[in-house]
RNA sequence: GCGAUCGUAGCUCAGUUGGUUAGAGCGCCGGUUUGUGGUACCGGAGGUCGGGGGUUCGAGACCCCUCGAUCGCCCCA
């Protein structure tokens, strides 16, 4: 049957019932929260010119630029549909003038696209959530940005068994202190590395710290810590999100390898890591990148921001029934369709959700409308050549939905 | 990009060391039964066994290629 039909494309998902119903709940839930931590909603393009993405990647650029999905259009020009939110972001503040409004808060959700190899809630079109501060270098930012996604996983349900984890990159100076640091002390470990580590210590040393291999966690254990080389500022400004977090009554854990691969980032990095989703442990993730906008041409403009996979906050949340309609009007005889129409419609008309039954087997749809879950049943048969209802049940509901169709039967010309 | 496992009706699966016209449950459609009733019974539709090639007298079962799924590695903005 399907031999002719074309496929969908390899990494993309069809989402559909109970799991649409999670998805659902995701978003509507990250809003609500957006609004309570007054951010403010962005729509942003599904694409952008390569630049936008390729540039703040540097020298890694290389490797990166295989995963983007990227194209020429028709005059010629590299697009590339957006891997991240963030690149994006930092470009509109740049070429929006947004500068007018920092700080800035700001959420948006939707499609991204990266071309990986599928596994366990990881798609090549998947979707996030991402919430963003922009032109903010006070530490309350980061507080109050973790603040808001501590209180949407709770709010999501799911904040058992996830914790957040807390590090600091600390400013250039720290960081490049302590990078140095590790790349003396990997080299002199360099024959008990992994393959995998010899390239990273080439290549990106910081990505060594989260080794998955056993050889190198033992050899990461005794790797010198960041705290040794923060700065004062630095230092200083770890202490500030980390008390700011205790005074907003946000629980968390310090992971003094948590590390993010990219320059531009600059002091908190944070993730909200789960035990129960395989090998794709993080659920939201994110961090402060002061560098970012300048590298694509903007004034120095300190931000942090945070962003979260769609698919896997809704497998955490779990199937969702979907929920039954306030009313299913069955029509048991052909003879009362039109008045089953008309009474179905007026009854959505008053904020009734309501399915009708009026096709199949006449005696077999009042079977259909029980198993479909409605929460009452409203049946219509003919008698004498009239239409006849029955209630299935009596309670309140039956009452207001007699209420809203009395002037209705008493309007239909063959209803008594 | 690499590795492992898998791919039979709409769904979940069974198909014995390769052997006649490929099966079940659920779902769907129709009929009978029941008639404030999610019951029971009967019947029906629906599969070129992911696709292509090969071995064989014979392949859903074996081999190769390909597409896809799942799990892991790499990567993770």
């Amino acid at each position: 049957m399907a031999n002719n039909t074309p496929q969908a494309v390899r990494g993309t998902q069809d989402i559909f019932g109970a799991d649409a119903e999670a998805f659902a709940f995701v978003v509507e839930t990250f809003e609500r929260v957006r609004k309570l931590y007054r951010f403010r909603r962005a729509e942003m393009p599904v694409f952008e010119k390569t630049e936008v993405f390729s540039r703040p990647l540097g020298e890694t650029t290389d490797v990166v630029a295989k995963e983007m999905y990227s194209f020429e259009d028709r005059g010629g020009e590299s697009l590339t549909l957006r891997p991240e939110f963030t690149a994006g972001i930092a470009r509109a503040f740049i070429t929006d003038g947004w500068q007018q409004h920092a700080p800035l808060r700001l959420a948006t959700h939707g499609p991204l696209f990266r071309y990986e190899r599928p596994q366990k809630g990881r798609y090549r079109q998947f979707h996030q959530i991402n919430a963003e501060i922009l032109g903010a270098a006070e530490p309350q930012a980061d507080v109050e940005l973790l603040a808001m996604a501590d209180q949407l996983l709770k709010e999501l349900g799911i904040a058992d068994g996830v914790t957040l984890q807390l590090n600091t990159l600390g400013d250039p100076d720290s960081r490049d202190a302590w990078r140095g640091a590790l790349v003396d002390y990997f080299s002199a470990h360099k024959d008990a590395l992994s393959e995998d580590s010899r390239d990273r210590l080439e290549r990106n040393p910081l990505r060594i710290l989260d080794s998955k291999d056993r050889g190198d966690i033992a050899i990461v254990a005794d790797a010198p810590p960041i705290d040794d080389f923060l700065t004062r500022g630095a230092r200083d400004f770890f202490a500030a999100v980390t008390h700011g977090l205790d005074a907003a009554g946000v629980a968390w854990t310090r992971n003094a390898r948590l590390v993010r691969g990219f320059d531009y980032y600059r002091h908190t990095a944070f993730e909200f890591v789960t035990d129960r989703l395989g090998a794709q442990g993080t659920v939201l993730g994110g961090g402060r990148y002061d560098g970012l906008i300048e590298t694509l041409g903007g004034q120095h403009t300190p931000s942090v921001g945070w962003a979260a996979g769609i698919e896997r906050l809704a497998m955490l949340v779990g199937d969702l029934a979907e929920a039954g309609a306030d009313v299913s009007v069955v029509v048991e005889d052909d003879g009362a369709l039109d008045f089953g129409t008309g009474a179905v419609t007026l009854l959505r008309r008053n904020g009734f959700s309501a399915d009708l039954f009026a096709t199949g087997s006449p005696r077999k749809r009042f079977d259909k409308a029980v198993k479909a879950g409605g929460k009452t049943i409203l049946a219509l048969s003919m008698k004498d050549a009239a239409p006849q209802m029955r209630f299935k049940g009596e309670d309140a509901a039956c009452e207001k939905i007699s209420a809203i169709l009395a002037d209705y039967v008493k309007s239909a010309p063959d209803m008594k």
